[in-house]
DNA sequence: CACAATTAGTACTAAAATGGTCCTAATGAA
DNA sequence: TTCATTAGGACCATTTTAGTACTAATTGTG
């Protein structure tokens, strides 16, 4: 029910320990143990953040993982979109419309403008404060809904 | 990825159905050919949604179903927690603690906040305005996302 | 009353996504 | 060279999802 798979969540954990020592390397073993996720599993997720690029890698003896840039300026959608590929709250938002449902376009374009709020409120949270790094409260309090989002055409 | 069920999509296209027409019985058949879902599947949903209180119904000759109370009412969150439960976006979220993983209730709490965020949003669109019935925007705006969401206890 | 239309409830099945494991190759520092 | 390490697949078990079918209960109409 509109949950994140447990996946994404493992993965924002693995994120949460590379961002509190950005400077280090981190193995994937190193992480499996420390986050009690299972090595070949998280060895998949790194593997697939690196795909994102949201961490860098070298191989090798004392290789490992490293944040690509600072917690601060990955947010939770862009973590979303690694793991999930892109938010789509419905089959017909995802494109290629054909829905063969009548009236469903109608319905459709109700659920993509809420996906577009709920997308801003990812875009808007970062992996450091999702992880609890952020000291202080970033500058929030824009409105996710719009008002033009529920304007009739 | 985020995504509802397509189910849950099926039963905005059948709410929205019976928003249209509000004073009417609907049977589940009717419904089904006019928009082209599954007999058999149309009825099942409505069975659910009437469960959850959003439609009344009525058996017998000249039974159907109506929308419970006025489309203006009935919230995006309501038509989610119907199909499919309380939103919960991660397992920690859902509740039970004992994720096992070390780390994670830091990280857990930051997805129950975008959890509430995104809540929010759903709370605020109507049923009405999700299938284009609303003649005019709604008064929209609030944000979302609320600088005391995120706030470190 | 008897019938036909209609929802209620339950059980079942097929297909797809999810979570997880394992194996082999490529890489690079000591 | 050697060994720790990532890269990239292939693979499988389990769960979830979607859809169907069948039977019972209910109620207006003739």
């Amino acid at each position: 029910m509109l949950r994140i798979s447990r996946l994404t969540d493992y993965a924002t954990v693995i994120l949460g320990v590379l961002a509190a020592e950005p400077e280090r390397m981190h193995t994937a073993t190193a992480i499996a143990t420390r986050t009690r996720i299972g090595a070949a599993t998280a060895s998949k997720l790194l593997k697939q953040l690196h795909g994102a690029h949201l961490v860098t890698s070298s191989r090798g003896l004392h290789g490992g993982y490293r944040l690509a840039r600072p917690a601060q300026e990955i947010s939770a959608a862009a973590i979303l979109d690694a793991l999930e590929g892109p938010l789509a709250l419905t089959d017909c938002a995802a494109g290629h419309g054909h829905c063969g449902i009548e009236e469903t376009c109608r319905v459709g374009r109700g659920w993509q403008r809420l996906n577009l709020a709920i997308r801003r409120s990812l875009a808007d949270v970062s992996l450091a404060q999702l992880a609890g790094l952020e000291a202080e409260p970033a500058a929030f309090g824009q409105p996710a809904l719009k008002d033009a989002d529920f304007e009739r055409p």
